[in-house]
RNA sequence: GGGUCGUUAGCUCAGACGGCAGAGCACCUGACUCUUAAUCAGGGUGUCACAGGUUCGAUUCCUGUACGACCCA
């Protein structure tokens, strides 16, 4: 151990030295447990005084101890659930004693009989225990728990150990992925995994992260969406696809920005947005079902009912309702700019039409969108992949889901005509050049694909992490990225 | 990138006109056979983030740096 020794890992030190000379292994090997804690919690509720017969294993992490001279109890806590300890000298005899090398944090299997102790607490008599596994440096406090947030964040493990919500947090998420696998499996689609690593970063609006790859001697951008690869595989016939991945954007890092983070993008081919409304509405409904179990959620004292159908309105009638404003007002970049202007927005000399449409909206619809709310019909400008509205060619057929002002899900018909494809990616091109740095680079090889044939396809993108941060009341997205990037201490 | 705030014991936090640093938990010693934030009697364990400056003297005041949080872009 490089870094000095604390007056308390000293004497932890001391401890694990006195178990080994006792012939002890202070780093044990496998521990066959008979239940997890919680089982025992729900077997055992209704148990009084008398101790169980049945003897029981359990295994977990000393959180608490509690000596009474030649009585200890502790509490003993595993993944799901945490029950007290109870040794007497009379019973254990010599191996009392071993107990005092034992530290809070410690790693132990015991062995005992489940009973209630004359105050009702559900307690396991141990009848024998065996350390696993030494703690060696202090954990936080048991009662203000671990609330630095950079320590949280550098060392997860702690904030895991120590503080419950956050177990609950990222168990929450995991329950979300899986959910919306469930779900998409049951309906028939199929899980791919495309390149993290391409010549390409298309798909959407953002800088990519460079890397080099030796052998080749090539420089690649790592993935900003899986889009254009899972509408190849539309293309290649799997009909209904997606996948759940890690994505790159060389951005700032802000409460609802990490570097990496997470998207699902399902692909299906012969429906369209309409068709992908109805399977938004599925996922989050779903969702809402695996894992709070009901369709109400509390966001940050916000209440929201998450039961399908959600409204549905245009993005012009949103802007309409909102802010006096249509979409075709907008397109005269003057009125746009001062409009911006007038709203606090920053820095609208350099924003073409469709980003400035964009803050627009964000600034005067979007505090409105607490129920779960369609917003349809996106300008052309900002949506290059979408499929253009027949009745106005101007809008396309894409909508974003809203909740609570979180954007959930993307979603557009898919371009399929590599005529209408070849151009907007042209387009964008264009704003490139005009130094808009993340407008979308040309992808020739996925506008080939189109001129085989892709069938009409809906698609949709929905942010786990945003989901999760949803469904966990979290306010910043490093609650729900385990370890989000962090620049170096030193 | 800009602004505000923070960094003091293992953890959570106080604090000072600029004059030997102070609580709770944790830890150590002792007592205690149904406690549960156990209790009781003792014990303070520290590079006050880092580097300069002002000063007889700086952890405190000033400047800069690092890291973090929040807000803005």
């Amino acid at each position: 151990m490089e870094e000095q020794l604390t007056d308390q890992i000293q004497i932890r030190m001391e401890k694990l030295g006195k178990l080994q000379e006792l012939g002890i292994k202070a780093y044990g090997e496998k521990y066959d447990k008979s239940h997890s804690i919680s089982e025992i919690v729900k077997i055992f509720t209704n148990i009084g005084e008398e101790k169980s017969h049945e003897s029981i294993k359990l295994a977990g992490r000393l959180m608490a101890l509690r000596g009474h001279g030649k009585v200890i109890f502790a509490d003993l806590r595993d993944r799901d659930g945490i029950i007290q300890l109870y040794l007497r000298k009379n019973d254990l005899g010599e191996k009392f004693e071993l107990f005092k090398y034992l530290d809070i944090g410690d790693i132990i299997g015991v062995e005992g009989n489940v009973f209630k102790t004359k105050k009702g607490e559900l307690t396991l008599y141990v009848t024998s225990f065996i350390p696993l596994s030494k703690c060696l440096k202090p954990l936080p406090e048991k009662w203000h728990g671990l609330k630095d947030t950079e320590i949280r964040y550098r060392k997860r493990y702690l904030d895991l150990v120590i503080n419950p919500e956050v177990r609950h947090t990222f168990i929450t998420r995991s329950k979300i992925v899986k959910a919306i696998r469930e779900l998409l499996d049951m309906k028939g689609f199929c899980e791919f995994e495309t390149p993290s690593m391409n010549l390409i970063a298309g798909g959407a609006n953002a800088r990519p992260f460079i890397t080099h790859h030796n052998a080749l001697d090539l420089d690649l951008y790592l993935r900003i969406a899986t889009e254009l690869h899972l509408k190849r595989l539309i293309t290649g016939g799997l009909e209904k696809v997606y996948e759940i991945g890690r994505l790159y954007r060389n951005e700032g890092i802000s409460t609802r920005h990490n570097p990496e983070f997470t998207t699902l993008e399902v692909y299906e081919a012969y429906t369209d947005y309409e068709g992908m409304m109805k399977l938004a509405e599925d996922i989050v409904s779903f969702v809402a079902e695996k894992t709070i179990g009901k369709y109400e959620l509390v966001y940050q004292g916000k209440e929201v009912n998450l039961k399908p159908p959600y409204k549905r309105i245009t993005m012009n009638e949103a802007l309409k309702k909102y802010a006096d404003l249509t979409i075709s007002d907008l397109r005269n970049i003057d009125f746009a700019r001062n409009k911006a202007k007038t709203l606090g927005i920053d820095g609208v000399e350099k924003m073409n039409v469709a980003n400035l449409i964009d803050k627009i909206f964000e600034f005067t619809v979007e505090p409105h969108l607490i129920q779960p709310t369609f917003i349809l019909d996106y300008p052309v400008e900002l949506s290059p992949l979408a499929k253009k509205k027949d009745e106005d060619p101007f809008l396309t057929y894409r909508f974003e889901l809203f909740i609570i002002n979180f954007e959930i899900a993307n979603a557009f018909s898919e371009i399929n005509d590599p005529f209408d494809q070849r151009e907007r990616f042209l387009e964008q091109m264009k704003q490139r050049e005009a130094g808009d740095d993340e407008a979308h680079m040309l992808d020739e090889d996925f506008i080939e694909s189109l001129e085989y044939g892709m069938p009409p396809t809906g698609g949709m993108g929905i942010g786990i992490d945003r989901i999760s941060m949803l469904f966990t009341d979290s306010t910043s997205i490093r609650d729900v990225i385990l370890f989000p990037l962090m620049k170096p201490k030193d």
